[in-house]
DNA sequence: AAATAAAATTAGTCTTGCCTAATTTTATTT
DNA sequence: AAATAAAATTAGGCAAGACTAATTTTATTT
């Protein structure tokens, strides 16, 4: 099996390519983990030794079938174990993922369904990012941002893209979580800021950075 | 906080300091972990600088409190985890050891305590080894075995004191658990076989090895 | 007590995964 | 196209934690 690096090298380079369809640079990466893009090429180097990645300096970074295959089993293990932290043991929302970082390298051929079943075979994990079922499918992500809005309106929202607790403390205090209805009332052109209604109560007006933070279901 | 390997060491060591009242030597580590006696110097001596052991060449390897409180901890995580994964996780008592192996390394304030709490605050684990409660008190440890009885007669199995999976598949195969009644019927003089009743069962003969791994209550 | 065996320790090496600094390659400007 | 900036890569190093081999210390025999 993999290290634990090589595991957050996979996992990084998964959430890379769905983030956007843009091509994965060495230095993209690094940024990624906060390392040195010199330690990303030793590490490339070692994943393509063991045919998890093709790279390639015109395309890029790509996960094999097996690299994609592996970086599913550990982004389900851990949105498992964020659904598993929140749920049973009562953590909030904002603690969960730094343990699931950890959780999620736990390996174990039967651990993930066995806990899967355990928690009654979620769709998604409290952030609202799909959890990759068994065989690797998984339900609808979002990917709309409350700030890609062009007009006015009622939306819901559907997941969160950022997992610090620094945001989710935010979206607490505005009274935000999965599900909320949201009503944006304007755009303002000068700095993107968004005026919007939570739950239909009094408008608040949040950044262009927050509101691209926030994916909704329209 | 302290590396995987610091850990290990100090369970390790815990371990060796509550199976008997014996000097811990460098050795005895090294046989117990795996490693050459030359990698146990070098951790002695970074455990020594952590403040988490004394070492004197007299008396061997002691832990400080700091040390002990730490160990303690590690072994209230691995136990919780045990319950854990058998009660929670339907996994079978052979299989639990090794994963909580892993488990027990998960560093978060409040995790043990909230398994614990989620599990209903058992006493023993799954082997009948006594769970640390979050102010480091245990439950009795019970430290008799079968080999140790010096008459026939009754007792009850209270733990196991191996976890490895062809211990405990063997017991399973017994139809011996923990709480399993046993009558020793007979000690074989010549090689300290075991001559026993389970459960009121036809005799069945254990060796000496086996019975010093049954610890019992009588 | 001397001889021998065992245990502990030191010295030096290896791998992993990171780093910095220097260099080369690729992209972007002017 | 040349100049400049940015990205990628190479080279060399470091710390952790293991190893082997050699040496020293301690224990056990005879």
């Amino acid at each position: 099996m993999h290290t634990l690096s090589e595991e957050n090298y996979l996992k990084c380079i998964y959430r890379l390519w769905q983030d956007k369809g843009q091509k994965i640079t060495p230095t993209a990466i690094a940024e990624s983990l906060g390392n040195n893009p010199a330690s990303v090429v030793d590490m490339l180097r070692k994943l393509t030794d063991k045919l998890l990645i093709n790279y390639d300096k015109k395309k890029g970074v790509e996960l094999t079938a097996q690299g994609q295959k592996d970086a599913t089993l550990i982004v389900r293990r851990h949105r498992l174990w964020e659904v598993f932290l929140l749920e049973k043991l009562g953590y909030d929302w904002d603690e969960i993922h730094d343990i699931a970082e950890d959780l999620e390298h736990i390996k174990d051929a039967s651990l993930a369904d066995r806990l899967d079943k355990f928690l009654g075979f979620p769709e998604y994990d409290p952030h609202g990012d799909p959890i990759p079922k068994a065989n690797g499918k998984m339900a609808k992500r979002y990917s709309t941002t409350l700030a890609d809005l062009k007009t006015s309106g009622y939306c819901r929202v559907a997941a969160v893209k950022d997992t610090t607790s620094s945001f989710l403390q935010y979206l607490q205090k505005l009274n935000i979580s999965i599900g909320t209805k949201i009503q944006l009332i304007e755009k303002i052109p000068f700095d993107s800021s968004l005026v919007i209604s939570i739950d239909g109560n009094e408008r608040t007006t949040v950044s262009q950075k927050f509101g691209e933070s926030v994916l909704i279901d329209m």
